[in-house]
DNA sequence: TTGATTATGAAATAAATATTTCATATGATG
DNA sequence: CATCATATGAAATATTTATTTCATAATCAA
């Protein structure tokens, strides 16, 4: 049998009545039906119980639950196929180009099973705290950094209270006076670095909120975090990608520069004469 | 509690050996554990029944099924999601939510553009000048430091002659004696700043092959560059993505490491145990 | 309209699934 | 190494879910 969904299309038209509606019910609600018992799938439709039976008899199957299973295959199907994507549609010339571009592919799916995981409500919370925060603490070590200056880079033009640390020397009296107010981004990925993570749980438990910046529920920086955001980062390589968490930090600095608690193009305008004046950019028709 | 996983992530350090094979067997086949019932999931995961029933009142439901449509439910959220991904035009709950995955899309974009726009040839040319160069040299400032940075990174984790500049000052004596099997790689993107533009200009001055990583090809970078290599960064907002060009600089690196010429399994065994010496990185089941 | 045929649902029964109990194993503590 | 506390699984039990039965309703042909 091909596809469930298919084979119920074709023979609705030698169906009942009752199972008519469970029919074309199925078809509307792909989402819900698989996981639905006999009792509720009745209920919801408007038929007995016995009719719900019968239907998965009616399509050949032995008894409800093996229909039930070939719903819950086809769902799983789906899920597994919007996660791969049409991925390998192109055609490469050699095998070195097709390989070029497999790494921008799977950035792109990184980026993609980052947003389909990403949890709308602490995105949001971590943009209010940001902006709220007494002052503003981002860890990060080794490759890390690289993300830990963006972010750092990006909010100092908006925020006055952005301090980025690198190290875990001088900790413990930075660390030493922190406060619910105080907002402390810890940013690690596999493999996770120590410093990183002490410097962060350290935060946590001197009384500052945390928002963990890494690649799983799994991570042990998680424990420490009360907010807790994901990227992806996997690589058929030896390096992590961080492009979907460099994506994500890219959504935050936005999000916090949109609200109306910054007045950017003030903050903007401001930067800008003091780069005028110090003559940091490059003006076009100038000589390099 | 917001969400099943990471409600499930927060306690796993307090579970017990059981219980915390059950909840990482759940945090990574999230697509698969919401069709189970309690005799499957304890068989694949290889506990008793008894046991996955304590797991789900552990986590504070009532009993299994409660914890099953959680489970459920943040499929379908999932699913609704993902579905949403797929017909760009949909309707999302609120504006700002749309926002947020729209950052996403635009990121995705840039690096399918810069994709479409990669010079093969100029990047296999890259690849190979980075292995043959007698030195190295990454020029960058202000935020595309953390570019820079990232490329070192790596980049020095497989050769040994990396040096990253970003300030323009000891130029004249770095750069005095060039020559053309001196790299160097200059990344800039709007608004260029001069002193990066000056640094570049200056290495091809005095002979060095020089590397631009760049936005397009009206950059002030490219007049001085052998190799132009360019990455989307356009974004709609007050900040430039630099998520294309970390892209681009994951499939120089990957290229890099995949050579003959650089024995990275080597590299990464003498770094092992370096790092394991030091004990710089976390080690599972450690305490933070 | 009548009688035969088919479809349907309520209730009874069967099967599957979840929970509890209890004996044993594991691990920590003195 | 004995003692206690805790964790675990096998088996018994309870509950839920699926199926079957049977009485009745709807449909259709004559």
């Amino acid at each position: 049998m091909a596809n469930v969904y298919q084979s119920i299309a074709e023979k609705i038209p030698s169906m009942s009545k009752a199972q008519e509606k469970l029919g074309k019910y199925i078809l509307q609600n792909p989402n819900n039906v698989p996981f639905l018992t006999v009792g509720k799938l009745a209920k919801i439709v408007g038929v007995s119980e016995a009719t719900v039976v019968r239907f998965a008899t009616f399509l050949g199957y032995s008894g409800f639950p093996e229909l039930q299973e070939d719903l819950q295959d086809s769902l799983r199907q789906q899920l597994t196929t919007s996660e791969r994507l049409q991925m390998s549609t192109q055609v490469y010339d050699d095998e070195q180009e097709r390989w070029i571009y497999d790494i921008f592919q799977d950035d792109i799916s990184n980026i993609r099973s980052t947003m389909k995981k990403l949890d709308i409500e602490a995105f949001q919370k971590t943009v209010n705290l940001l902006l709220d925060a007494n002052k503003i603490y981002i860890v990060a070590s080794r490759s890390a950094i690289s993300l830990g200056m963006f972010l750092e880079y990006y909010l100092r033009i908006m925020l006055d209270n952005v301090e980025f640390i690198t190290s875990s020397e001088l900790i413990a009296e930075k660390f030493y006076q922190l406060n619910k107010k105080d907002v402390v981004i810890g940013i690690s990925f596999p493999r996770y670095t120590k410093s990183t993570l002490k410097m962060f749980s350290f935060a946590k438990e001197r009384g500052a909120t945390t928002i963990a910046l890494t690649d799983n529920l799994l991570s042990p920086l998680v424990p420490y975090a009360d907010i807790p955001l994901t990227a992806s980062s996997r690589m058929p390589t030896f390096i992590d990608s961080f492009v979907a968490p460099l994506s994500l930090i890219n959504a935050i600095i936005t999000h916090v520069g949109a609200s109306k608690k910054v007045d950017i193009s003030k903050k903007l305008d401001e930067l800008e004469s003091k780069w005028d004046y110090l003559d940091i950019f490059h003006k076009k028709g100038e000589d390099g």
